[in-house]
DNA sequence: AATCGTCAGATTGTTGAACAATCGGCCGAA
DNA sequence: TTCGGCCGATTGTTCAACAATCTGACGATT
């Protein structure tokens, strides 16, 4: 037998595993590393295509190699790096297909969570980063504007209260963070979706479920048409 | 700068990158390591709360610790074992609120896919999974008939041609699949099923994708309902 | 000149051992 | 009984080494 202890034990052991999240502890020095490169990728220092050297990269943070081999399974599990054998790692690429798979992906977790509606605390922190939206646009900060939207569309998906779906989208709003530095830099590219953020967040208000997640459908497809035409072929 | 070059040679290694999949690669230790693991999860060799020692493990297989350590990130990743710092890893156990939770997912999903229909070949693909099912419990196989079942559920999912999605719910699925022993041990918990999956598959084929989707959503909302009253409280 | 093998350098994959930090449980004291 | 501290076991992390593999260049052959 591979395994150690069973039976009764495991029944002690089994909501240990469950209240996992709930424990007060440390991040690991694999996850701090990880949440480093994590920040680099999405503030665009480390570019797409980009090689990783394990070695390099254990010596500018101060760690040892495996440590970093850690922290790399980790980003290639959420798609922010990709690990080519015997050849290192790489920061992912999104190719024109992986643009429609985003977005096939945003379009069942966002639309399918609207749909449900949420509870009023919810709903009120979709309108509060419609708000945020206005404020940064008001401002003319152009990179708060673009975090704000991506907070209007993880508390869109917040309204499901699911736990899996958050992390989800989460990891698809960092695969996009990570491919859209390009786009970013047509300032007033976030612009135009303050109309649609307030249209979609009056309807989820007003109750009209449905169109809620009509409208944001269209959304979705408009801005997937955008970013093609950007990138793609 | 911690990373090594960029520019130019970024375009060259970003389609490399991009090309990963089509690579012919040899599985590393550490993946077959992972692989065996997720094999005993799925067989029920290892139950839920179950805790794994990484030594154990290790001499068991015969490799070496760190390399199981990156197993266990894999399988982490993947929600399979939840890691407890300092404490070791357990092979992970849903409660009462993940069963909810696993089901918002699959209802997003799945549902999301059928009701954008797919290619005549995704389609037969999904009847080809409804015909195993019945040949299956023809055959009086149980464990043929659950893993039937899931290839009809993988089969809708794949309707929607999105890689990602596909993950998701191979993920989700594996989850339920080292959840759900117990509830196997009722020999005909899936023979219900059989006609659902008829009837949705036969919409599907009809092309009136929205009462597919309905029957699918009221489909998953009963056999939530019946897991829940099997666990949970 | 173009193609092909070969070789050297570099990087990854994997191992083994070591040590500090932390955890769980046992034992003794109040 | 309960509290506090100690002990053994396990994890977290590092380091050093080696085999396997890739890259690029050099040179030989056709």
């Amino acid at each position: 037998m591979t395994t150690s202890n069973a039976g009764t034990r495991a029944q002690a052991t089994a909501q240990a595993a469950s209240a996992a999240r709930l424990r007060v502890t440390v991040p690991s020095v694999a996850d701090r590393v990880a949440a480093e490169l994590r920040l680099q990728l999405a503030e665009g220092v480390l570019l797409p295509g980009t090689r990783l050297t394990e070695s390099t990269i254990a010596e500018d943070l101060g760690v040892s190699r495996n440590t970093v081999r850690e922290a790399f399974a980790e980003l290639a599990a959420e798609r922010l790096v990709v690990r080519l054998p015997n050849r290192g790692i790489f920061v992912a690429s999104l190719g024109p297909g992986d643009i429609h798979d985003v977005y096939t992906v945003r379009r069942a977790v966002e639309v399918s969570a609207i749909r449900n509606g949420g509870t009023p605390e919810r709903v009120a922190a979709v309108r509060a980063a419609v708000e945020e939206g206005k404020a940064a646009a008001a401002a003319g900060d152009e990179e708060a504007l673009g975090t704000a939207n991506q907070h209007f569309h993880g508390a869109i998906v917040a309204l499901a209260e699911c736990r899996r779906l958050d992390t989800i989208m989460s990891q698809v709003l960092a695969e996009m963070r990570l491919f859209f530095h390009k786009a970013t830099l047509d300032a007033h590219f976030y612009r135009g979706y303050l109309d649609d953020n307030e249209e979609i967040c009056a309807a989820l208000e007003a109750g009209e479920l449905d169109r809620a997640g009509d409208l944001l459908l269209a959304y979705l497809d408009r801005s997937e048409a955008k970013q093609s035409a950007v990138h793609g072929e």
